[in-house]
DNA sequence: GAACTTTACTTGACTAGACAAGCCTATGCA
DNA sequence: TGCATAGGCTTGTCTAGTCAAGTAAAGTTC
């Protein structure tokens, strides 16, 4: 068959798109997983049926059904088949965002107070957490974010030497701690965890809130191939803070 | 050029396996970007340079570069080029399952305490978020859900009775209202919020806890092809949830 | 019947080329 | 100077075929 064009379709000028073929299999696939066609587990059309029934190469659906698989919705196991995929499984996304970007696009005004930035001994717990041998120097800030003059995170961060040597050098009142850790190294794995929690005395006293205000606490270990960069506690006051996500499946 | 095979290298029977060439273009492109070669907005190689570079055909090459842009590590613009994307807006995965599934999966017990299992006419801001008129009949279902005996998790769950006409029928001591629903609509978009707060007197007598104790509350609403399916709120004694999560860029 | 082999079917990966469409710049004309 | 246009770059998408590798069922041999 010589290539065809996919040009749009005599239906107009103002039609916005023509509809990739892929993209037209895809949908049609999401469509009739949606009506229950296939309940989960159960075997779909082969990459050969699709290419009979939408006349077109294999390339073509294999590129559909991967990205499919890709947001969750199919597996494929090769030599067997492709399956509809038990969506309970899904999983969403969950934007992590630098919080002065956040702040700014919001309209707001955002601010800074430094009220710990330097060097220290790691102790026990932490050292391990960090791959350091204990006692080993390890870098310490403490900084309050405020979103018009409100204080929205209290950031407890502790920072690994040999990952951002420069660390201390920063003025964190002008650049977060996240943008000059993500200059430094620009690809890192994180694992983290979200709670629901009290504010120890300390963190109710700069944050300015009361110590039986529930906040949110997000804990957050960084890791760039295979080395530890930094480890964050992020306490959120529960009554000015929200965690938003979406997911699409 | 003829189609080369690309099997098992003359590299001894104990070799895993032979790397695809597209995983090895992007497992390149990926290490340089995370050594900084191309800080974030920087322009990448053009498909032509990879292709020269690895003598591969285009194809292999757009496939990495794809991959790489669906995980959000790069942007490519038609008739621009490919650049290296700002990390910072980088998603994480959040895996929503269902608490029987996950409550079992430790090894753990898991029953339901049904308070609550009734039709009723929907609220003002309720039968909005529903998509119903006020004073539509809307099923309401109250559910503690127990792991080896202490309460996890208050379900507070409205559902529209257009998208799941049985709800009502099911005996939810045996089966969960989310697995139910994934049954009756298995594909589905949901958006969601966390945030800490104190739970409700009702909330704390069913969960069994003191009234300041700080609570993680999930708040879900899950729509079907734009019809709305449910909305839910879900709160987990702090001292007994967290919510875990990780992504690798 | 048990063990092995063949066969048919599945997905995985790739090639070499094609055309479409978007963007930018250099060129030429008014 | 200002504007239109023609190249030449980029990515987007597709085709028709190839070989590889995995699975499972059917057939064959002992």
């Amino acid at each position: 068959m010589k290539p065809r064009a996919y040009s749009k379709p005599p239906s107009g000028p103002s039609t916005p798109r023509a509809v990739a073929p892929y993209a037209r299999i895809k949908q049609w696939l999401k469509d009739e997983l949606a009506r229950g066609r296939w309940p989960p587990g159960a075997a779909m059309p082969s990459d050969a049926e699709l290419v009979a029934q939408f006349g077109v190469s294999r390339m073509t659906v294999t590129r559909a059904l991967n990205e499919l698989r890709s947001e969750g919705l199919v597996e494929r196991v090769q030599g067997v088949g492709t399956f509809a995929a038990h969506l309970f499984r899904v999983a969403s996304t969950l934007r992590i965002r630098d919080l002065h970007e956040e702040i700014t696009e919001r309209g707001h005004r955002h601010h800074a107070e430094v009220h710990r930035a330097r060097q220290e001994p790691a102790a026990d717990g932490l050292a391990q957490k960090l791959g350091l041998a204990v006692g080993a120097p390890v870098f310490h800030t403490l900084i309050v974010h405020f979103e018009d003059g409100l204080a929205l995170q209290c950031e407890d961060r502790y920072v690994n030497p040999a990952a951002a040597p420069g660390y201390l050098g920063n003025d964190f009142t002008r650049i977060t701690p996240t943008q000059y850790l993500l200059q430094v190294a620009p690809l890192w794995e994180a694992q983290y965890s979200i709670e629901a929690a009290l504010p120890t005395a300390q963190e109710a006293r700069l944050l300015g809130i009361r110590r039986d205000e529930p906040c949110l606490v997000v804990v957050r270990r960084t890791v760039d191939q295979d080395r530890p960069i930094t480890l964050a506690r992020l306490v959120h006051p529960g009554s000015r803070y929200l965690l938003q996500g979406q997911f699409t499946p």
